[in-house]
DNA sequence: GTCTATAAGCTGATAGAC
DNA sequence: GTCTATCAGCTTATAGAC
C-alpha cells in the first residue's frame, strides 16, 4: 500500500487548480490574473491553491508546461515521401480541431507571446525554432521534387498557425460577427474545409476530396 | 488670442500618455496594466497621468477610441465593378503594412478580444459586424459574376485578418523563429508578396505582378 | 489536507504644496 | 499644470487552528 498507490496527478485538486488557472491566465495574462479568481474558478479557498503551488509564477509555469506537454503536432512524422496535399490537409484540420477543442490553451499561448514571451523564450529557441526549420525543410523538399508550387515554407507554417488559431484566440469576435452563441459542428466543418482548400490551392495543390472521406 | 489658440490635443502630454498607455495595455491588458508603468513609459509622475485621465478604465477607453478612429480600412470603397484580384491584393498589402507600422494597436485589440471584448462588444455589434457583412456581399457578387472561385466571403475576411495581424500580435515568436532582431524591409516585402499571392491563388485569382509595380 | 484570519506589500487614486 | 506625499483598498502569501 505504500508504493503502489502513487498517483501521477498528486490529487484531483491539483488538476482542478491547473485547469482553473489555465482559464484565468488565458483570459487575463500573468499580471492580470488574480489568485482569488483562480480559487473561485476551482471552487476552493485561496489558501488551498497556495498549498499546491508555491506562488503565482510557479503556478503559471506549471500551466505552461502542462500545455506544451500536450501540444500534439500532427505534422511531426511527415517526410518527403508523403503527399504534400494529404499531409498539409491533415495538419490544417488537426490544428483547426485543436482550436475548437482546447481554445484556452491557444489563448494562454497568445497571451504569453503578446506579453513578449518572457517565460517561453527558451522553449521558442530550443524547441519551436528547430521544429519549424525542420518541417520547413520537408516542404522545401516537396517543392524541389516538383510536388508543389514554390513558396516560402516558414511563412506557410505561420499562415497555417495564424489562420487556425484565430478561431480560438478571437472566438468572441468570430462568434459576434457570425451572430452565433457558440461554434456548432457544421460551422467547424465549413471552417476546416475552407481553410484547408484555400491554403492548399494557394500552394498550387489540389485539395483532397472532403465529402467522401468525411474529414 | 482667446479663441484661436484652441488645440485639439489638449496638451502634448495628453498624446504622450495615450501612446504610453497604448503600449502598456497592448502588452498586459486592462487588468495587467499598471498606472505606474504607464507613467514611467511616458516619463511623467503617476499623478500627472491622473490629471489627464480620471481613472484606469477611462484611460483604457480613450486608447481604444483613439485606435478605432485611426483604424483605416482599405477595403471600404470596393464595389462589384472592381477587379477582385487588385482589390484583395491592395487590402492584404495594406493590412500587412499596418501590422508592421502600428503593431501596438493590433496587439491591444488582440488583448481586448482575448479578455472577452468587454469594452468592444458595442463596437463589434454596431460597426464591425455590419462592415464585414457588407464587404462579404461584394465578394459574393464577384463570385456570382464569375470573377472568382466560389468561397466563403466572411471566412476569407477572417483569414486575411488572421494572417496579416499575426505579424503584429506574434512578432516576438516570428522574430524568434526567424532568428532576427527586427523586421527589415526585405522581409516585409517577402511577407506581403507571399500572403497576397497565396490567398489570391487560394481564391482562384491570378496575383497581380508585384515586381513591376514596386508595391 | 483544508480553511479562516491576517500580515506585508502593492496599486489606484487623491490631497495639497508649488 | 506639475509633482511629492500619502491614504484606502486590493492582492499575494502565510500562519496556525482543525
Amino acid at each position: 500500500m505504500s508504493t503502489n498507490t502513487i498517483q501521477k496527478p498528486r490529487d484531483k485538486h491539483f488538476t482542478t487548480i491547473l485547469l482553473a488557472a489555465q482559464e484565468e491566465f488565458a483570459t487575463h495574462g500573468l499580471k492580470g490574473a488574480r489568485m482569488q479568481a483562480i480559487a473561485d474558478r476551482a471552487g476552493l479557498p485561496k489558501a488551498n491553491v497556495h498549498y499546491y503551488f508555491q506562488n503565482k509564477v510557479s503556478l503559471y509555469l506549471a500551466v505552461l508546461d502542462n500545455i506544451i506537454a500536450t501540444w500534439d503536432d500532427f505534422f511531426n512524422d511527415v517526410s518527403v515521401n508523403d503527399d504534400p496535399a494529404t499531409a498539409l490537409d491533415t495538419f490544417i484540420r488537426e490544428k483547426v480541431r485543436l482550436s475548437f477543442e482546447n481554445p484556452t490553451a491557444s489563448r494562454l499561448f497568445a497571451n504569453e507571446i503578446l506579453q513578449g514571451a518572457p517565460y517561453l523564450s527558451d522553449y521558442m529557441r530550443e524547441t519551436l525554432r528547430p521544429w519549424v526549420n525542420n518541417r520547413a525543410k520537408v516542404i522545401q523538399q516537396w517543392i524541389d521534387a516538383g510536388k508543389m508550387t514554390a513558396t516560402e515554407p516558414v511563412l506557410l507554417i505561420f499562415m497555417i498557425w495564424a489562420t487556425t488559431q484565430h478561431y480560438a484566440d478571437f472566438q468572441v469576435q468570430v462568434l459576434g460577427i457570425l451572430n452565433q452563441k457558440e461554434y456548432d459542428a457544421s460551422l467547424i466543418k465549413q471552417i476546416s474545409d475552407f481553410t484547408s482548400q484555400t491554403i492548399l490551392r494557394g500552394c498550387g495543390l489540389e485539395p483532397p476530396n472532403t465529402d467522401a472521406t468525411g474529414n
